[in-house]
DNA sequence: GTTGAGCGTT
């Protein structure tokens, strides 16, 4: 084998752009993704049939046909009929592309009055740039404000201008920091297994699938039952699960938190803290619910259901 | 109906 790459478009027509190949020639279906987001293969038109013929895939790696790749465009394979939704997608990447390079985190804004609503947050951190979404941490029974919440910016700059200095709100002094569940060091784990951490009930594995079918193949998703506010996906590329721990992923106006599903074992303590929790949580009223910006949540909303 | 450092139902 010697190419290095081969040549992907969206369409026949269309100018192709070139994907790196494996070292045994091979071709991943994440390499390819990572262009096309939501890809799910590639196909091909065969210069003799003049049929379109699809190439091989498994465990997301996709094979030459006859061991050669040739000259030939490569044509992006989506699920079912979703380019539209990829095109959605595409839009959602966009910003995750974007904060790649400045990645926003949800910051913690404590010391909040206890008068202090969501819609007041967004009043106020609005003056300083677009937010993605604001939340006030309340109790579950008496819905009293904890004092605290969360907040998200689309801009990195902005972010860095918050936390630099201390926050007049609604006649509090407010600091806005880093909360401590960012920290995710460089595990030596390696699983292909994350952890989707703050799921709301109403998120189905369907929706969690296609949700995160747009970083890489996706080969399970597993909701316990019943509901206890966490989900496992798991990748087929270990790379793509690392790569997302640490994230603050926005799903349904829902920022949940991806870190590295700990093996099953050695978690009897967790299971006795969590059991606490075990029931009661048919209805969440209005606490935790996060506002979000009309734009983007229409744009996320339009993602996983048009 | 109270409170004032913290960390979001693993």
């Amino acid at each position: 084998m010697s190419e290095l790459y081969i040549r992907v478009a969206e369409d026949e027509n269309e100018e192709p752009m070139e994907i790196p190949s494996e070292d045994d020639g091979t071709v991943l279906l994440s390499s390819v993704a990572a262009q096309f987001p939501g890809a799910c293969g590639l196909r091909y038109r065969n210069p003799e049939s003049q049929c379109m013929r699809g190439v091989r895939l498994l465990e997301g790696v996709l094979h030459a046909p006859e061991n050669d790749w040739g000259n030939l465009v490569y044509v992006v394979n989506y699920p079912k009929d979703n380019k539209r939704k990829m095109e959605e997608i595409d839009a959602a990447s966009a910003v995750k592309i974007k904060r790649g390079f400045q990645k926003t985190s949800d910051l913690i804004v404590l010391g909040l009055p206890w008068k202090t609503t969501e819609q007041d947050l967004k009043d106020y951190f609005t003056t300083f740039g677009e937010v993605i979404m604001v939340q006030v941490k309340r109790d579950a029974k008496t819905g009293n404000s904890k004092g605290f919440g969360f907040v998200r910016f689309t801009d990195y700059e902005t972010q860095t201008k918050v936390i630099a200095q201390r926050h007049m709100i609604d006649g509090r002094w407010c600091d806005c920091k880093l909360p401590n569940s960012k920290a995710c060091p460089d595990e030596p784990m390696r699983s292909r297994k994350i952890f989707v951490g703050r799921c709301t009930e109403d998120m189905t594995t369907d929706e969690l699938r296609q949700y995160f079918m747009q970083y890489g193949e996706v080969t399970d998703v597993f909701i316990p039952k019943p509901f206890r506010a966490f989900a496992f996906v798991t990748f087929a590329d270990d790379q793509v699960a690392q790569a997302l721990c640490g994230e603050d992923l926005i799903i349904k106006g829902v920022s949940v938190h991806i870190s590295n599903a700990e093996p099953k074992h050695n978690n009897s303590r967790q299971m006795m803290d969590r059991g606490r929790f075990g029931v009661n949580l048919v209805s969440i009223p209005t606490g935790g619910t996060a506002y979000i910006l009309r734009s983007y949540y229409l744009k996320i909303h339009c993602l996983l259901f048009c």
